[in-house]
RNA sequence: CGGGGCAUAGCGCAGUCUGGUAGCGCAUCUGGUUUGGGACCAGAGGGUCGCAAGUUCAAAUCUUGCUGCCCCGACCA
C-alpha cells in the first residue's frame, strides 16, 4: 500500500471527550470516527485491525470443531415472545416497526434465533453435539455509551451457541469453549482469566467472563497470581484438558467485583500472591440448560426413542471491543506496538528520497520485493518532512520499520522492531528475519 | 433515567459575561527554501456561529423551545 494513496487520517489533536487511551489513538492514527453516540465508522487501518482479530477469532473457533454460519441483525419480536424477553429484556433492545407495522428489533443476541433454527432443522440425539457461530454486528441501545469502542452501542460479536442431549455432554461443551477462548486470547498475546460470574439477561446456572488485566479496565478483579500460570497452547480438545482447565481455575481464587467473596479470598490465596487488578471484560460463556429449548420447544429424539429438550450453552466474544482491549493493556511507554497476529501491515517502509530519486527507487525495489514475498507492506511515498514520517509510524505502531535514506548504502536497509534499536541488514537478510517474525512460508 | 456541561472553518479552540464588519493554531491549496525525529517564508481557499422562534436599529453574543454530543451517577457484553 501506498501511504499517499491510502486513506489514513492521522490527527495531532483530539477531542477532549476522549478519556481512554483506546479511544485516543484510534482517532489519533485515523482507525475509527464517530457516527453518533456509540455508534463508529471504522476506517481502513481500524478496519484491517479488526478483520484481523476476527480471523484469528474465526480460525480458533474452526479449531475448536464449531461451525461458521451468519444470521440477520433484524429480528422479529415472534420469536423473542416465545422465550419471554421480549418483555423482560428491556430498554436495550432497540425495537421498531417495518410498513407493514410488523414489531421488529435490531439483534442484542441470537439465542432465540438459532434456537429456532434448531428446532426447525435438528429431531435426531445423531446431530449432536453441534456447536454453531456467527461473527455478526448487534446493537445494545447503552444508557450511556462511553470509552469509543469499548462501551459502545453498536459492536462485532462472536457467538457461538451449543447442543448437546445432556446435561453432561453440555458441560463438555462449555469446557471445549473455555479452552478455545484461551488460545484465542494467547494468539492475540493478551492474558485472560475466566472468571466465575452471574448469568444476567441470559440466564442459566454455569458462566465465566473472561477478564483481560489493563488499569483502564471497569471491572475490579481479585485473584491469586498463580491463576495467570497455565499455558494452553499445547491442550488438545479431550476430555482430560477439560479436567486439566478445570481443576486450574477453580484451584485458585478469582472475582470480580460483583462475586468477591473476601473471607474466602483471604483463607485460600496467601496474602503474598493476592492481586487486585483492573480488567476488561473481553469474552462471556454460558451454560443455561434448557431454558430456551423448553420454551422454543427444541426437542430432538434420544437413542431410545424419548424427547429430549437439548441442553445448551452460548459463548461470546466481543470482536470489536478486542481492539480497544488490546491497545489497552499493550500500550506501554508511549509505545503502541501491535500484536503480529493482528497488526495491520507486517512491515512500513519509510522512505526518506524525493520523487524518483535513487533513493525512492530503491525503496520501491524494496517494496516490491516485499510484495513478492506475500508480506503486508506500507510505504511512505509522501513528500512530509522525515521527522514527520517517523513520528505517524510510531503511533500507528506497525511492529518493524525498514528506513532508507541517504545514510546507507546501496545495498544496505536500517530495520528496526518498534521500542527497539536500529540495524543494519541487506534484503536477503531482512526477508529471513520477517519471515521467521511472521512465520510466513512461501 | 437523575445531575451538570458543550455546540463557532475538516480537526482543536478563543470570542458570548459587557450586542456593533468572524478570529487563532493545526490541516488543506499555490510558490519558494528545507529534509534522519512533529521545519520555515510568502500567499490563498474554506463559516447561513447546531436548528427554530423572539427581543433589538443591530444577535455567535440576550430570551424561549427543540436537536445533537459529552461528563458524573445508577445499569450493563
Amino acid at each position: 500500500m501506498k501511504l499517499s494513496r491510502y486513506f489514513l487520517p492521522v490527527l495531532k489533536d483530539i477531542s477532549s471527550d476522549a478519556k481512554i487511551k483506546s479511544h485516543q489513538l484510534m482517532l489519533r492514527i485515523g482507525m475509527i470516527r464517530q457516527s453518533s453516540a456509540g455508534i463508529y465508522s471504522w476506517l481502513p487501518l481500524g478496519y484491517k485491525i479488526l478483520k484481523k482479530i476476527e480471523k484469528v477469532v474465526r480460525e480458533e473457533q474452526d479449531k475448536s470443531g464449531a461451525i461458521e454460519m451468519l444470521m440477520p441483525t433484524i429480528q422479529s419480536s415472534d420469536i423473542w415472545r416465545e422465550s419471554g424477553r421480549y418483555e423482560s429484556y428491556g430498554e436495550e433492545m432497540l425495537r421498531f416497526k417495518d410498513r407493514q407495522d410488523r414489531e421488529l428489533l435490531y439483534g442484542p443476541t441470537n439465542e432465540e434465533l438459532i434456537t429456532q433454527l434448531f428446532r426447525d432443522n435438528i429431531k435426531s440425539y445423531k446431530s449432536l453435539p453441534l456447536m454453531l457461530y456467527h461473527i455478526q454486528w448487534k446493537f445494545r441501545d447503552e444508557i450511556r455509551p462511553r470509552f469509543g469502542i469499548m462501551r459502545c452501542r453498536e459492536f462485532l460479536m462472536k457467538d457461538t451457541y451449543s447442543f448437546d442431549l445432556s446435561k453432561e455432554d453440555a458441560q463438555k461443551s462449555y469446557f471445549r469453549m473455555m479452552l478455545c477462548y484461551l488460545k484465542t486470547f494467547q494468539k492475540l498475546e493478551l492474558k485472560a482469566i475466566p472468571t466465575k460470574a452471574e448469568t444476567g439477561p441470559i440466564g442459566g446456572d454455569l458462566s465465566h467472563e473472561f477478564i483481560i488485566l489493563a488499569d483502564t479496565g471497569e471491572s475490579e478483579i481479585f485473584l491469586d497470581k498463580n491463576i495467570l500460570n497455565f499455558d494452553p497452547s499445547n491442550l488438545k480438545y479431550s476430555e482430560n484438558s477439560f479436567l486439566e482447565i478445570s481443576n486450574h481455575y477453580s484451584k485458585y481464587y478469582s472475582a470480580t467485583t460483583e462475586m468477591h467473596d473476601k473471607d474466602k479470598f483471604e483463607k485460600i490465596t496467601t496474602k503474598k500472591s493476592q492481586m487486585i487488578k483492573k480488567g476488561i471484560e473481553v469474552g462471556h460463556i454460558f451454560y443455561f440448560g434448557q431454558k430456551y429449548s423448553k420454551p422454543l420447544n427444541a426437542i430432538v429424539n434420544s437413542k431410545d426413542g424419548k424427547n429430549v429438550n437439548v441442553y445448551m450453552g452460548s459463548y461470546g466474544i466481543g470482536v470489536s471491543r478486542l481492539v480497544g482491549a488490546v491497545i489497552e493493556a499493550k500500550y506501554n511507554n508511549n509505545i503502541m506496538k501491535w500484536p503480529k497476529s493482528i497488526t495491520p501491515f507486517h512491515v512500513a517502509i519509510i522512505n526518506l528520497g524525493k520523487k524518483n530519486d535513487s533513493i525512492s527507487k530503491k525503496a520501491f525495489k524494496l517494496y516490491d520485493e516485499l510484495l513478492k514475498n506475500n508480506f503486508e507492506v506500507i510505504i511512505d511515498d509522501t513528500e512530509n518532512n522525515p521527522s514527520n514520517k517517523f513520528k505517524n509510524f510510531d503511533l500507528i505502531g506497525i511492529p518493524f520499520q525498514i528506513i532508507v535514506g541517504s545514510k546507507n548504502k546501496d545495498e544496505e536497509f536500517e530495520f528496526k522492531e518498534l521500542g527497539k534499536d536500529t540495524k543494519v541488514v541487506k534484503i536477503k537478510e531482512l526477508i529471513n528475519i520477517l519471515e521467521k517474525e511472521y512465520k510466513i512460508v512461501k
